[in-house]
RNA sequence: GUCCGGUUCGUCUAGGGGUCUAGGACACCGCCCUUUCACGGCGGCAACACGGGUUCAAAUCCCGUACCGGAUACCA
């Protein structure tokens, strides 16, 4: 048979670091094992549900590449089965009629109020105590028929347990005892989670669902579903969560965009390198690689790869360095300076374009310098970003000093105010412009003024560059080219800033 | 509270009875290279939560404790 395994997002907002991950590896799992990759949308939860979300989550999939299989479903419109499966379900005896009235939830600290009321029944709360559970088909039916509004709840047996084989927490039971009556279908006749999840992947013929760790409580549930609906469940794999910091699950409430996938690509990342991050992030193949191309992952995932211990995801909100965790942003480097240039030079082209410094002649006259120059300056860099910032000075002439550079490389050197104009005319003299020639003339310069030829050179990159870093002076001017290096340096520019 | 799960350097992790004076990566620090910063090279700092067992031998197996996390809803 072959394996079939969904990705399942609920549209109540961007696509989430830990949901991408969980995305990550249904993909990986489907593609080691040459089965299907589908995608689910799960928006029953029609209040918090919105098209821009499924966008923006689709939108984010699609950066990531992880391209899906058959035709996106939206559990929405399969309410009807749903609800249908409720229905028989109750025909047949294993779910009631619950005519309790509805409680009304005070949505503010829901989660602490549910653990609260949790811990107040601690000791008398019977799962099993509903008046309705055992009411007479008939009374039931009279009830229902005279309008009175009624959930439907699944009867979970009086003792037992579930169990399943976790493929990565291994065997997981549950007592009956510890699972209430759970609500199959809303008074309102809205399906409700559980119940949509086992008609879907039933229905969808999943093979192995796997999902977020904080699962782990429905599969339970879910399995009691299954086997009320007389249906096989599939396999499980529950993988471990993305924690912040600070130890709490990682959530876009408190911890906000940082989360978010577009957060990572609206910052230059690339995908292959936030994907890779996020392959790390709770599995390893048991060796010392680290970076891995799609298709090493692929050959290389296994469910027994996971690990069964949370990961934190590391980054200091007050840092503007260590925005996000550190080991992305070195993976992010790592790829633009070793990515084959061919592959980084449309990234970088993109990112040029989107700051109004890209140039018809890259395309054709110019492309060599521009893949030259990509080469050249790509080495310090971090994210795509950087092309258009730190990069700048290469493709225009409106660029900024970084004001440090400026203290620590000019003013330091009062000098170089004369110097750097006189340094131009001597390239003036330059024929042919290439890094030894520039080289003799600086050298030289140097000896003459008895400076050290960093003296020199650091002063050049500032005016030339705006910055205190980047590549190789002398190849930097021989890539800027004779008549803006002259020009740059006889600017007082820099020096009024 | 209850149930479930987890615990190896600051972070991601290797390891699954002897090969562990615990390996790698990021970060940090130092040195080298060098025209600066980086890159690169070399090196350093730094961890088996604790207590009991089992065993000739435990980071690895068992039990307990502590701590952390998740779940607990007519949300998903």
């Amino acid at each position: 048979m072959t394996i079939r395994v969904r990705f399942a997002p609920s549209p109540t907002g961007y696509l989430h670091i830990g949901s991408a991950r969980t995305a990550l590896f249904n993909y990986l799992y489907a593609r080691s094992v040459g089965g299907k990759f589908l995608l689910r949308i799960e928006d029953t939860d029609i209040a918090r549900s919105t098209e821009e979300s499924t966008r923006s989550i689709l939108e984010g999939l699609e950066w990531l590449g992880f391209s899906h299989d058959e035709e996106i479903i939206f559990q929405s419109n399969n309410a009807d089965k749903h609800r249908a499966a409720a229905l028989k379900l109750l025909e047949e005896g294993k779910a009631y009629r619950d005519f309790t009235p509805k409680a009304q939830p005070n949505d503010k600290n829901i989660k602490a109020a549910i653990a609260q009321k949790a811990r107040a029944n601690q000791g008398e709360k019977n799962m099993r105590d509903n008046e309705f559970r055992d009411l007479s088909k008939e009374e039931s039916e009279k009830r229902a028929s005279e309008g009175e509004p009624f959930a439907i709840r699944l009867k979970v047996g009086d003792s037992g347990k579930t169990s399943f084989e976790d493929a990565v927490y291994g065997l997981q039971e549950r007592d009956y005892e510890e699972i209430e009556d759970l609500v199959l279908l809303r008074s309102d006749g809205h399906p409700l989670y559980n119940l949509a999840v086992v008609c879907d992947d039933i229905e969808m013929e999943i093979t192995d669902v796997i999902r977020g760790q904080d699962h782990l409580t429905n599969t339970h549930k879910q399995i009691l579903i299954y086997e009320a609906l007389g249906k096989q469940p599939p396999r499980f794999a529950h993988l471990p969560l993305i924690l912040a910091p600070g130890g709490k699950k990682l959530s876009k409430r408190i911890h906000g965009e940082i989360v978010s996938m577009t957060t990572y690509r609206d910052a230059g990342f690339l995908a292959a390198a936030f994907r890779n991050f996020l392959a790390l992030l709770g599995w390893s193949a048991g060796e010392e690689q680290e970076i891995y191309s799609l298709e090493e992952l692929t050959e290389k995932f296994s469910l027994s790869g996971i690990h069964r211990s949370n990961a934190t995801f590391n980054f200091d909100a007050n840092n503007p360095k260590r925005w996000t965790d550190d080991k992305a942003i070195w993976m992010n480097a790592e790829y633009i300076r070793t990515l084959p240039l061919e592959e980084l030079l449309p990234f970088v082209a993109k990112e040029l374009k989107a700051a109004k410094l890209w140039r018809e002649e890259y395309e054709e006259e110019d492309a060599q310098w521009f893949a030259k120059t990509v080469d050249l300056i790509r080495e310090r860099f971090y994210t795509l970003k950087d092309f258009s910032g730190q990069g700048r000075a290469f493709f225009s002439e409106d660029f900024d000093f970084d004001e440090k550079a400026i203290e620590k490389n000019l003013k330091k050197f009062p000098d170089l105010k004369v110097w750097l104009p006189e340094l131009a005319e001597k390239f003036e003299t330059v024929e042919d412009w290439s890094h030894d020639p520039i080289h003799e003339v600086v050298s030289g310069f140097c000896e003459e003024k008895d400076t050290k030829f960093g003296v020199v050179l650091n002063g050049a990159r500032v005016v030339l560059t705006g910055q205190a870093v980047g590549p190789s002076m002398l190849a930097a001017m021989e890539q800027l080219g004779k008549d803006k290096t002259i020009m740059r340096l006889k600017s007082r520019i820099a020096w009024n800033s």
